[in-house]
DNA sequence: AGTGTGACACTGG
DNA sequence: TCCAGTGCCACAC
């Protein structure tokens, strides 16, 4: 344990750092790492760390603001049902105003 | 050491 | 905007 898989705890710390009521692309977090090529690893780190009540993994989605990690969720409607709970609309696994409740990493670093 | 995989992103049609 | 194909990189076996 704590074998500090540079890039999955990075990730972690990311989806840690996202804002209550905001949401991030994996792309976004791959950049932050420095590997936006690599926005699929993100999203295996996220396999994993759905197993952690740590990472808000269902503030993580898809460019396009579409839950597409929902599949993964205990339940079906639960990644879904979080997001709107922290008051972002999702339609049909879609976020909206996905401009408005994106949350980009970098960003928090300018603060 | 090699193969397969993946909750993406980008480009072309 | 959508569909299909391609690239990409790091992890798991």
């Amino acid at each position: 344990m704590e074998k500090s898989d540079n890039f999955f705890d990075k990730v972690y710390d990311v989806v840690r750092l996202i804002p209550f009521g905001r949401v991030t692309s994996y792309g976004a977090i791959g950049a932050y790492l420095g590997a936006e090529k690599s926005a699929r690893m993100v999203g295996w780190a996220m396999n994993k760390a759905h197993n952690l009540e740590d990472v808000p993994a269902h503030r993580v989605v898809n460019k396009k603001g579409l839950l597409t990690g929902k599949h993964h969720f205990d339940g079906t409607n639960l990644m879904q049902q979080l997001l709107e709970n922290e008051g972002i609309v999702v339609v049909d696994n879609q976020i909206q105003n996905l401009e408005k409740v994106f949350w980009h990493p970098l960003e928090d670093e300018l603060s």
